[in-house]
DNA sequence: TTGAAAGCGCTAACAG
DNA sequence: CTGTTAGCGCTTTCAA
């Protein structure tokens, strides 16, 4: 590998100072024109590549953002990351995406090479650890923003969704519905989304003036293993007339299990789950869904992290934003 | 946003030089213990968090690499991604996760913004053009990896799977179930992996000795809609008795298509497509497919680009390491 | 309109 | 074992 080219070597070409080697490459306009041409012939003729590393060092920006996701694995994350990309790219930012697999370890190393690299700012959601970490680097001058889930002692801007809201509409259209058996996989209830849809599922029942049945919820943890796990417990706990799952991964399982045992939708129960990845309606019955606007939820924090980034200094101390999206019930043929 | 802490300061505060504070934070043997433990006293006093930035340039090296692939939306690069994010972690690398959309004007972007941020790798799932300024950068001293999809005239790593052999397997095993009326919708046969599979269905016409019918092949661009449209077209060229789709995304099209208009399987028709998403299980039948290794293709990678890497520049000229990987057939009920 | 020079924060000879 | 010092490649006053 040949000898790297700096802003010097293109200096001596063209016959002027770094000075203006620098203005040229950065559009400056007093330059005079004749003096560009010279620039620019240089910079041609050597095919030079600036070097960004020693530009961010200087000018204490990194023109890069990072983005800590649960688990890259699942399909809601696809879009919020192409949302995130988009809104970087249009401000010619680089993204950092890392997957802490929803383990604070993992969580918390990321945090720190990010903090280290200095990105100008992170998009997150976090496992629920950390806090103390989090903090620092707020207060070190990276804005985070936070998404998905929250943690409500953090002082930062959020996009969340509404789910217990939307949980409880669900579940009241169901119960409308007629259904009275209705097994609900739950995520872990000590906090975060899978509380809030459990929340709303309680709610229901409540506003209804229904009494709920205890054992029609197992909880889960998110993953496609207890989905299955809790599926099979329901189904020994006396079965259920719809099958109500608090997320895609879950849902996987259970749709499995059901399949397993020849238990076919919607005529031996009804099925309803929240996410709604591209293959919901591949299925026969097309499968009722919650969907979450999760392009928008990715765009929408990028816009937050960008709006503190771009603004400066000025505005790490402003009040957090905090952004609730809906998200929607859609009525297929499961249900 | 307080004056942040440099190593100066830290070693203003231990009472010691510059020199031995990033020895303590580099872990070299040769400092006292007494000292090092005033240096980590100061360190933790003050949360001090070191600039990789500063360091990145004078270590001319970044600890990060680029991955640009052609599309985040297909399932297909998830396990992919996650590959290479298992072996840089472990590597205590970052990626920077890039998406052209197959767009070689975003390509250039995003290999032009990696050079400058000067990462250590990239891997490439590349468009076809841009081929110049990817031998600029390789001969700039940045190995690249191909994958997916490869370029001939390029010298560098590749980890590609066996499409042809695979398409050609296929076609034979469907032939010799019987099935004559094939219908396939390719991808673009100018070159890639499209050019590929195609060529093992024509080869497997000629292995077999059975005449082909050019009416039965719909030619698309590996997206949704044209998925949708190539099954259209082939019902109208005649129908099929098993449909032969050429990717995920196609095949989800197809898949819409058939079922729209109440085409059943395989009551009225096989069916089978290249790559293998967690969903083909779900429907019913559970679809055969061809499966790519993909997150080995993803650990492959991202390990030859590791190889470099870590022998550095002596390594570089070393002649282009080529893998090449089985998909394989996974027959379940729709065929 | 241009250039000289002072760093940004860190590592790595080199000298002691 | 520790400190001094010279940069890494760039931007940005400040002067000319």
């Amino acid at each position: 590998m040949s000898k790297k080219i700096n802003i010097f070597d293109i200096a001596t070409r063209a016959g002027v100072s770094i000075a203006t080697v620098s203005r040229v490459i950065n559009d400056s306009p007093l330059v005079k024109e004749e003096t560009r041409q010279k620039v620019l012939f240089a910079l041609k003729e050597t095919n030079y590549t600036p070097n960004a590393i020693a530009k961010n060092l200087r000018i204490e920006r990194s023109h890069t953002i990072g983005f800590i996701s649960t688990g890259i694995l699942m399909c809601f994350y696809n879009l919020i990351s192409k949302g995130i990309e988009d809104i970087a790219r249009s401000n010619k930012y680089n993204v950092f995406f890392c997957n802490s697999d929803d383990d604070p370890v993992k969580e918390k190393q990321y945090l720190t090479a990010l903090s280290e690299k200095r990105v100008d700012g992170i998009i997150l959601s976090p496992t629920g650890k950390n806090v103390k970490l989090i903090e620092d680097i707020l207060s070190f001058g990276i804005p985070i923003c936070l998404f998905d889930r929250s943690i409500d002692e953090l002082h930062c801007d959020r996009v969340t969704v509404n789910n217990r809201d939307a949980s409880c509409k669900a579940v009241r259209y169901m119960l409308d519905k007629g259904y009275r058996r209705i097994g609900f996989i739950s995520g872990p209830v000590s906090r975060g989304t899978g509380k809030e849809r459990y929340d709303g599922f309680v709610q229901a029942f409540r506003d209804a003036g229904i009494p709920m049945t205890e054992e029609l919820v197992a909880y889960g943890n998110f993953t496609l293993e207890s989905g299955v796990k809790c599926t099979e417990k329901l189904l020994s706990a006396g079965g259920f007339d719809v099958l109500y799952v608090a997320n895609e991964r879950m849902a996987v399982g259970a749709l499995q299990c059901l399949s397993d045992r020849d238990i076919r939708i919607p005529r031996d129960t009804g099925f309803l789950m929240w996410d709604d990845p591209y293959w919901t309606t591949l299925l026969k019955p097309k499968l009722s869904a919650i969907s979450q606007p999760v392009y928008t939820i990715g765009t929408t924090a990028a816009d937050l992290i960008f709006k503190r980034i771009l603004k400066g200094d000025s505005y790490i101390d402003k009040d957090p934003i905090r952004v609730t999206l809906d998200a929607k019930l859609i009525i297929r043929e499961s249900l």
